[in-house]
DNA sequence: ACTGAAAGTCTTCCCCG
DNA sequence: CGGGGAAGACTTTCAGT
């Protein structure tokens, strides 16, 4: 990680779909070094994907949620994790310091549907204790860009 | 809104730097057909921009918080939230339902950063009657890829 | 709205420094 | 690790349906 890959770090993070020629241009290395130093970003983990932001009210996905679970106790916790992973609704889960233990990020259709995850999909997992569901009524800003400064 | 343009979706959620040509194979249409579909998803907002995930900790992001904020009146609202656009490390920002206004995340360097931002980006905004900060310990998902399923 | 072909551009591979 | 050239792949434009 040097200023060079930071550089191309804070291009790609605006557009993945940047050409490696262009990108090229704007770091002043030739293509091929440059997509050399993407690859080798890939394989070492910093970059992890590439991804297509879309506009989730624009697809129905109107209604988000986020869901604070508390567990009962630690032998739930490896079972509860993997099957988090596999709900597609819950888009992020974090383990959190405080009053609850995870907190997650959901999004779907409608009250019905969020009622159906929730009740169906989440509190049906052995080991929970309490759930804490608090809706989003409008999202202002959202971006998993990190806040990469002029100094970095 | 077809049922193409969801295949076109799904497969772009998935790896935003796949080539036109590789996409049409996908879906069955030629290359321009296919960059056309994506040029007017984009230009119907549908798509909102391609981005490249990076991982927070390999680039010294260790540390991620919760704050929810509650906001004393309502003129206060919008200079809080022209504020929050500007601070790049609110990374989301949603009005919520419930007891606080607003639950902003967070991602920075490590706790005395994190300090810096609450106490002298976020508390120093004129209306901020109450914050609450819950840490993030470990994040176990995170994702910005919309629930699709089969059906859709 | 899509196809197919042609023209132009970009990427990839490889060898050299 | 980076440059440059050549070969091949990909994108873009355009005419036609």
């Amino acid at each position: 990680m040097n200023s060079l890959d930071m550089k191309i770090i804070k291009l790609l993070m605006q557009d993945a779909r940047m050409k490696w020629s262009t990108l090229a241009k704007h770091i002043g290395l030739s293509a091929p070094a440059t997509a050399d130093r993407v690859n080798r970003l890939q394989e070492q983990g910093i970059i992890r994907r590439f991804e297509t932001v879309l506009d989730p009210a624009r697809l129905g996905y109107d209604l988000g949620a986020f869901v604070a679970v508390s567990l009962e106790r630690p032998e739930h916790r490896d079972p509860f994790l993997q099957r988090i992973q596999e709900l597609p609704h819950v888009l992020e889960c974090h383990h959190v310091a405080g009053e609850d233990d995870y907190l997650l990020k959901i999004r779907c259709r409608n009250t019905e549907e969020l009622d159906d995850i929730i009740t169906n999909q989440i509190k049906s997992l052995h080991g929970i204790s309490r759930t804490k569901t608090t809706i989003i009524m409008r999202t202002l800003k959202e971006s998993t860009a990190l806040p990469l400064l002029p100094e970095d």
